[in-house]
DNA sequence: GTATGTGCAAAACCTTTGCTATAAA
DNA sequence: TTTATAGCAAAGGTTTTGCACATAC
């Protein structure tokens, strides 16, 4: 099912409304290449309806995280802002460059492995897993080495 | 070498002082067997010495930080606050429990071999890398499991 | 003595919330 | 028509910063 309608669903089986403003944000996390901030989702939103406020797009995130729909996550070590994506079926991750500030995306089974570990070994069961790494992509980082 | 002189020694290198706050703040994060936020921090570091005030402890965290003597570390999903803990020798990782709010630590090699794993595989170089885990404890897990 | 560090209060930053009007159902 | 959602602006919580005074070196 496409994810506007994944989308105007699940906010419907609560008894809540698929505004026109909700319908804007959805379309537009769906249509991102990259991972959007509050901030720039705003900026995208408003310019293409100016009704749209900041407090609504943080309003909408949160409903569609509640639903399931969209993930939050943190790029940088320092963790300023919170990105979203819509839920997808691979468990991938993000690698983001303090150089160039380029996000890798990268599929692994090791964060999935490591949580079953950690069920089995310690007995509890993991329901958030936040992995946030930085550094130099290979372009920064020959660079940075002086050739 | 003792963390104090550690310390003590990486800011004067740098051209700082070690003050008497300085001092303080930094025997409160040797001797805490838990991980301490800013604020909390400045509740122990007050009560013992009223001059010391929040601003300070913040300026001496960045200071710590800066000099490599402590790690920031995020302990829950929403990643509210940062906790800071002297940089030790072991690898290890925290698993924060929602129900009763205990944080679990452990030592694991997943998280280098990962690392390691992303430097050959996509020629970065990885700074930094921050995990966060948050689900139920054993004890909060089987209470809502209802047995 | 000089530069760095300090407290205080105000600002910065991202995010949430109260209120009244609006619009989806 | 009913009730959730909208915008706006103000508040929230954590962290940083400007300034004048204090202090480590």
């Amino acid at each position: 099912m496409p994810f506007i309608e994944q989308a105007s669903e699940a906010i419907r089986e609560t008894g809540g409304r698929f505004t026109q403003q909700r319908r804007l944000i959805v379309e537009l996390l769906e249509g991102a290449e990259g991972h959007l901030d509050a901030e720039r989702l705003y900026q995208l939103a408003h310019a293409r309806d100016e009704t749209v406020s900041l407090a609504t797009v943080y309003r909408t995130l949160n409903v569609l995280e509640g639903a399931g729909l969209i993930d939050q996550r943190y790029l940088s070590h320092s963790h300023e802002r919170k990105v979203y994506e819509p839920v997808g079926a691979s468990e991938h991750y993000h690698f983001t460059c303090t150089g160039c500030g380029r996000v890798i995306e990268f599929e692994t089974q090791r964060v999935q492995r490591l949580k079953e570990a950690l069920e089995v070994g310690l007995g509890v069961r993991v329901e958030h897993a936040c992995l946030c790494l930085e550094g130099l992509c290979y372009a920064c980082r020959t660079q940075q080495e002086g050739r």
